[in-house]
DNA sequence: CCATCAAAGAACTAAATTAGAACATTGTAT
DNA sequence: ATACAATGTTCTAATTTAGTTCTTTGATGG
């Protein structure tokens, strides 16, 4: 069993090899404990090579290897991962406030936006997120209105029925349900005012599917 | 296990194999990495073959082998990790969710419940706050849908055309359309399927006025 | 009050990186 | 074979970055 020190820095340098490629250096080992000092890595970096976790090249810059890892987590680091767990839930992420849509601009094209706005991580998870403000009123009768803000995941395919950003001939992206008819794709908007419009599928890309909508009254 | 400039250089070793099918060279490398001499990379690649993620064949020109990438951890579980930490920096305030509403019972009867939902904080300031859980049609015109949230300020008065909780008869809760016409209150529903109900001021009460809407797909 | 231990801090040593130039090897063209 | 071009290798030296070691400090629990 590893102390919880131990075990925190045994996962920090794992993390840090799988997400860089890179083994850490002791500043940032001593960083990423919240250390003021590297000599406390060194012994805690020599009880994990004692305990057949890690193997290092006595002398090298950046030289360990992660042997294998503990199967039982230090009591105390569940903790506090359950606290984690629960503050998550009460949290907010920032995501990128793409643009309107529907109004012919295509998103990439605006993705340099830099506004960004607030919702809950709980309404979000498992992909990668963005909203678009809504202008129009083709999706009216599905209940979205003009100035509706929309949280979209990003995706390349759409299930059908699914409603999603469809960029059109990569210039015009605009929000509908979408169906598959043979080699066509049918934009189908929300209003009879609007027709369906019927697209040969390589002009029309998916953006992303609808997964929230958020409207703010006043 | 590799410092940054190590791992630069593989990549790039195994980016040009892959792409133009033949080793880069000396200089070639060197130029990638942004350097005025050759023996630097020379040292990379002993350090690389000795971590045993290269083989050479010395003396021979553009001849290296990769042996092995670092494994990195897919860049989707990376982005979704790097935004629970960011989550945990952004907060949100929590509201009761008191129930479902235009289903005749009284908000203050079912005020118990102990649900609860975050929002983000800027989407509700100044005041007290709750949420309600929309049911059946009514509103359907004004894009409030069956199933969607709607956060309601609680007070006790609405301006004409308010869209607002009204309670009648201290028995049945309805979000609608707020009118005052002398001494009756109009309580009109946007629906063409529904009627506006007339009724004397005093058998209603203002319960609160729509502030914002959150809905979630699937 | 003392023993113990984790952590801090400083001093020291070693490795990594960079540059510049000279030199060696290979393969090809003359 | 000779010369040449391209490429790889070695060396020195300076600078930056990183790892090691030792001493001191401060808190903790008998």
């Amino acid at each position: 069993m590893l102390t919880p020190k131990q075990y925190k820095l045994l996962m920090f340098i794992n993390k840090t090899i799988k997400e860089t490629g890179c083994c850490p250096s002791f500043d940032e080992m001593k960083n990423a404990l919240g250390l003021k000092s590297k000599s406390g890595i060194h012994a805690l970096i020599d009880a994990l090579v004692e305990r057949n976790f890690l193997r290092k090249m006595p002398h090298k810059a950046r030289a360990l290897e992660v042997l294998r890892l503990p199967k039982l987590k230090p009591s105390s680091i569940i903790a506090e991962e359950k606290l984690k767990e629960e503050a998550l839930l009460g949290a907010t992420v920032e995501i990128p406030l793409y643009g309107k849509i529907a109004a012919g601009t295509p998103i990439e094209a605006i993705a340099n936006e830099t506004d960004k706005i607030n919702i809950p991580f709980n309404m979000i998870h498992g992909g990668e997120f963005y909203a678009l403000k809504i202008e129009g009123d083709s999706m009216i009768e599905a209940g979205i209105m003009d100035g509706d803000t929309v949280i979209i995941k990003r995706c390349n395919i759409a299930r059908n029925g699914d409603i999603a950003v469809a960029l059109v001939d990569d210039s015009e992206a605009t929000l509908k349900k979408i169906k598959r008819d043979g080699n066509d794709i049918l934009l189908i908007p929300y209003n009879k005012d609007y027709e369906t419009r019927r697209l040969p599928a390589q002009r029309v890309k998916i953006q992303g599917i609808l997964s929230s909508l958020i409207r703010t009254y006043h």
